[in-house]
DNA sequence: AGATTTTGACTGGTCTGTCAATCAAAAACG
DNA sequence: CGTTTTTGATTGACAGACCAGTCAAAATCT
């Protein structure tokens, strides 16, 4: 998790752990290196292992890569997945519960954060970032702007779904990337107020800079 | 401006015309391959000249890079203090002439996007964008949150100057990121329509979705 | 001619992917 | 139950490729 030789570890296991092991390790070294100077040697390094067993495990680096980036795709899915399903089915607490998602601890991590804006980085010239996230994307922004249809409906609010709901997903986006490269970097809960003062400019009798009314 | 070897060029140039006519291809070459693939040979092999010659105007390729991001930032400077200058003492017209700014046709190139994006991927790990950039961003953060303030306070708005402005700006990056990413891409009117339908929830009696009222 | 730009080959270093040897655990065996 | 064999993970050295930076020679300009 953090650095390297730290604990001796048992010497043989599971394919599955390892696999795991060395793609922590990529989000860590992406995060702290940066896209183009990600090396296998320097991936193995963080996690203490030796260079040769990356390719052993995930034979050519972009498919390491590519597995990275479909992880942290996963793992976001089914975050946002989970915070919505215990949300019911009023569209605010909907709306409310996407937007706390995307602070989750679990999610919203620096290193974590930092390996998401090292693809983004690199997406435009490469396939590997719309192959991968391109239908997770489309999803999300088919739900937020859905549930920002429902509550403008509801709440006799007057906007376009979907450049309301581009606004509050691009705010989100953009607190990450502050919360990252901006000095001193703010806490989680400056981000969250951020955005709830966006979700508030736009659905001021449903929340406010605090979140949800209600 | 496009590929190589179309025109047989004079082969002697003036110095700041040959360091520009490298600084630009190294902006297409950042958009087309992607930070991690943007070797010397490729931004040559774009601008049309050699290889040898790039280190002979920059010396190294971080310098390139470096010079690369200041004429960006720079230039990103130099138009919006000129939309601002044009904009006359209203903080309705001049918040309205800092959005129309990042959207001018110069600065807001799908080639200079996908630069801008290249640089920020690798922002978290190096000084570099911090260095060049950190002064210019923090005068335009300043400035945007100074405008902001005195329009909430003119219009007797609610909220905080700082946040108002701050999902003004990400929302703007993030719109940004969205013409380069998504496809396909929106136009520049779509992206603009987006800003104003942001500042238009902030600010209704100033904004609405077509842009500046009045 | 002298000064300056431009070229292309070359060098040293780094990175990826390969592979034979090594090692630890599990399985088979006596 | 102790020993041997097998299996599969792990290592480190190595080869091939690529890249940044150097430089001597060539081309071009004044």
């Amino acid at each position: 998790m953090t650095q390297a030789q730290t604990e001796p570890q048992p010497r043989k296991m599971s394919r599955d752990t390892r696999r795991a092991q060395l793609i922590e390790a990529t989000i860590e070294t992406l995060a702290l290196r940066g896209y183009a100077r990600t090396t296998l040697t320097e991936v193995a390094r963080m996690a203490g292992l030796s260079h040769g067993l990356v390719n052993f495990h995930f034979d050519t680096k972009e498919k390491l890569l590519s597995e990275t980036l479909a992880l942290l795709a996963e793992e976001y899915r089914l975050n946002w997945l989970a915070y919505l399903n215990r949300a019911g089915a009023d569209p605010a607490a909907q709306l409310a519960a996407l937007l706390l998602a995307d602070f989750d601890p679990a999610i919203c991590t620096p290193a974590r954060l930092s390996a998401w804006c090292s693809f983004w980085g690199e997406a435009q010239s490469r396939p590997l970032y719309q192959a991968q996230c391109g239908a997770n994307d489309a999803a999300y922004n088919a739900c937020i702007a859905e549930i920002c249809g429902q509550l403008l409906a509801q709440g006799r609010y007057e906007g376009d779904p979907a450049r309301v709901a581009r606004v509050l997903r691009v705010t989100i986006q953009g607190v990450w990337l502050d919360m990252i490269t901006t000095t001193p970097d703010y806490t989680i809960e400056e981000g969250l107020a951020t955005i709830h003062a966006c979700a508030a400019a736009f659905f001021p009798r449903h929340f406010c800079a605090a979140g949800l009314i209600l």
